[in-house]
DNA sequence: TGAACATATGAGCAAACGTTCATATATGGA
DNA sequence: TCCATATATGAACGTTTGCTCATATGTTCA
């Protein structure tokens, strides 16, 4: 069998052509694509769970999640550039704070599945 | 500043205690980012989003998102172990379809979010 | 039974990822 | 200004991941 693409007889013209003709474009693509990626760090769900409740600073969320501060810095790294948290500076602490409902939402019906996958 | 945990002066005590009431347990956490992380290869993604417009064989997938068989087919297969997608044989060849609507709606709440972002 | 085809799978490899460790930056108080 | 504290960041390292290549499994047909 060859190795670059796969030279099928027993491809179905018919169901490619209509598959193809609504494909997700790039951007959309990259989009969820890093949206799941960022979301799906054990580490990172646990962070916006706790945010979700309220903000917490830094070392709040170290204590916490019993993780080193760094670690939990490089991880609100990658959630505020992917802008799933916000933060605000109160003298020397950083608070952060979940950015909107949109991942709480995704959480719920991720949840969901998983409950009545469960069943 | 120590390296293994937070001994900060700054912690909340009153917020640490209110957040660690309500934490995910072991099994919705590790079951949220195997569901996420299946989720996030731009691979799996196409074919996920090409399989909810109609069933289609390893091969038909192969040629819509011009890669190997053999790629795919691994795709496939963690596709299936995560019961994201099933599937049934019919001579020589094996058609995949989505296991249910859950990731569908997955993805448009994610694509609510990314467009939302983007204003 | 043997050849052709459709799919599955194991090993190997390069790239991406998450943590640790060391250190830098920034703020407040003595 | 000097020190302690809160957070951020870069390099290094082990692990995970997705692909390729080679090959195995399973099915149809002659």
């Amino acid at each position: 069998m060859r190795q670059d693409r796969c030279d099928a007889v027993c491809i179905h013209p018919d169901k490619i052509e209509e598959v193809k003709k609504d494909i997700l474009e790039d951007k959309a693509l990259i989009s969820l694509s890093d949206l799941f990626k960022v979301i799906s760090d054990p580490t990172r769900i646990k962070i916006l769970y706790a945010l979700e409740k309220q903000e917490l600073c830094v070392c709040d969320i170290s204590v916490v999640l019993d993780m080193t501060q760094s670690a939990i810095s490089h991880q609100l790294k990658v959630l505020r550039l992917s802008r799933l948290v916000l933060s605000r500076k109160e003298g020397k602490t950083v608070f952060y704070r979940l950015a909107d409902e949109h991942v709480q939402k995704l959480f719920r019906q991720a949840l969901d599945h998983i409950m009545e996958e469960s069943l």
